[in-house]
DNA sequence: AATGAATGAGGTTTCATTCAT
DNA sequence: GATGAATGAAACCTCATTCAT
């Protein structure tokens, strides 16, 4: 029963995740939704009291979901620097196992996102930053070195946005494999860019 | 006269652009851009053939304004990093001048914007990118050693980006100064995070 | 079920009818064919796309009321005079019996009406034009004598409509009986208007 | 001067009458008219206070124009007969020489044209129907024979009209000369459809 | 519980008309 | 006198939400 319930709500907010992500919240239409889902449009308010709700149960999803995936990775026994690569790989792997949410969380975290601003900022409090915990855990241990380690770990979160093609209107190295992609910016975060001349 | 038009099409695309950063295309109301312009409805019209049009124009503003901005840079007679210094403090400089403008070019630069995505995408072939071209060029010289110099171009901008609290969900250093900021970011670009442990 | 909504989209035709007829159709307005259906304005565009639609849809209808009133007229067993006697009080009858149907369709039959000319046009290549089939018929019988018996069965139409004074800017006749018209009619058919001097 | 403000009026209202016969009334926009007169639009109202105004100004022309042709022919000192011919040959000319205004005169003479009903319906107040006038004459004299000869005029004006294709959403007697028409015609009010059998 | 027919607020757009130049 | 830039009323249409079945 209530198994069954929590299911269509899943289902439903699925479907409005990609509608969200590809058409944005105005042009997202709950019929279209509803149809999608398989379910009647009335059935939707059932779950859902208004259209502005299950948005932001579907932002709260991109919040849960980011969190269960970066949940266990601060605890892993391997250096600071692993821990980045194994982060960078999770959100690699959004790309092909999230895709609509990877986007919502995109537009909000790096867009002056104007739909509801204030309240989808509220459950974004709750979302876990793990390559600014790992960077702060770094500067700790002495493994990194930087005077603002919260603000390198989003420049780190930014980067790994930037190599993720459908988050960008021109897609870079889309034909580069992950791996190289995690080299490229672990590199980066070691050595900068090797600015002999300066040094 | 065409001056005084020209102004005018001006004066309209910046409340325009106010509106749209603000609240987004489809939250925008024509009827009140037209108020806050200090003039009628039908005038905009006049100027503007549809409300996608004028969206357009703001975007297309965005793109020159943002090509005028980094003309010079590039032929500077100073080293590539001095240039990106220069670059980001021109970056910086917008959330003062032209608030508006910036964040339509965040929310289409690194958000999966969903409004009218082919169109704006054409606007934004124009645009330069003169951290691209400032890390081809420092790679030319010597200066800077990456594998990939456009993408590295890229992943500055969207440092630099973080660092603009106006465009930020959370924001970040709101009350360091610039040259602190210039500094961590060319400090960070130079040496990485300085992870000596691994070196 | 379905019964029900067929009923009220003719409700929504009959209104309409009456509102065209009455208005035109430019000046006609769904928000207020919609209050005197009864029903809200979304509702008309459950039924109908665009107010261009119900328009079709409206003179549609009067196609079908038009070929239902003529369908068993040709098939009469009695002299092509009856017929046309017949057919003609079918045409007077529309007077009473659907007066905005009447008006619609003589506003397309015999006016150089505007509106979506040639998707009406496409319409009105279904209505059936009983008196031509007359004529045609009372021709190959002998009844009639003429070279063009299509243009005389519209000629004949043309002379009917001009006795429907709800039809007419100077209204005709108009407390002469049908009766009279029609014999009136059937007389000048039968002998013209007598020009005994010049025979 | 005067001349000049009366021609101008007199383009204008042409080129009104273009517009408003292809268009209808609503359809018609006094910006294009203004332009297509190579005047300015707020020139058309200095010699027309309103819209409305210049439509029935037009209509005005109508009404003069017809008056204007007709005016003769009941004076012309022949047989009612060929009074009727020369009437008709008039009407059928009409076609090349002032298509727009035939099609104004015929959408308001024949259907049930909604635009300014009542004031066009005074305008028409004053419209000679020569073929009416003819035929009361010619039932004095004792030509025709008829109980209803202002009736029979306009039955005789409406089929006349039905011959003209351009006023006819279906074409009839394309391709045949005015003269074969205006034959057929005449044969038909002297002898009717000649219904032998019956006689 | 599930549905979808009905609703009407709200926003874009057109265009007749005005008036300062 | 002539102009056309400016105006805003008015109408179509969409779609989130409700509620009777």
């Amino acid at each position: 029963m209530k198994n069954e319930k929590e299911l269509r709500r899943q289902t439903i907010i699925e479907i409005a995740a990609r509608e969200f992500a590809e058409k944005g919240y105005d042009n997202s239409n709950i019929n279209e939704i509803a149809t999608m889902s398989g379910i009647g449009k009335g059935t939707i308010y059932l779950y859902f009291k208004t259209k502005k709700e299950l948005y932001l149960a579907t932002m709260q999803t991109v919040v849960d979901l980011f969190n269960e995936s970066s949940k266990n990775v601060l605890n892993l026994e391997v250096t600071p620097l692993e821990k980045l690569k194994v982060c960078m790989e999770l959100l690699f792997r959004f790309e092909e196992e999230g895709l609509p949410f990877l986007i919502l969380w995109s537009r909000y975290q790096f867009q002056n996102n104007p739909d509801f601003q204030d309240e989808v900022h509220a459950l974004f409090k709750d979302l876990e930053q793990p390559f600014c915990n790992i960077v702060k855990q770094g500067v700790k241990e002495g493994t990194f070195n930087t005077p603002y380690p919260e603000e390198a770990g989003y420049l780190i979160l930014s980067m790994v946005t930037m190599l993720i093609p459908s988050l960008q209107a021109k897609p870079l190295l889309e034909n580069v494999s992950k791996e190289e992609k995690v080299e490229f910016l672990v590199n980066l975060i070691q050595n900068g860019l090797s600015c002999k001349a300066i040094n």
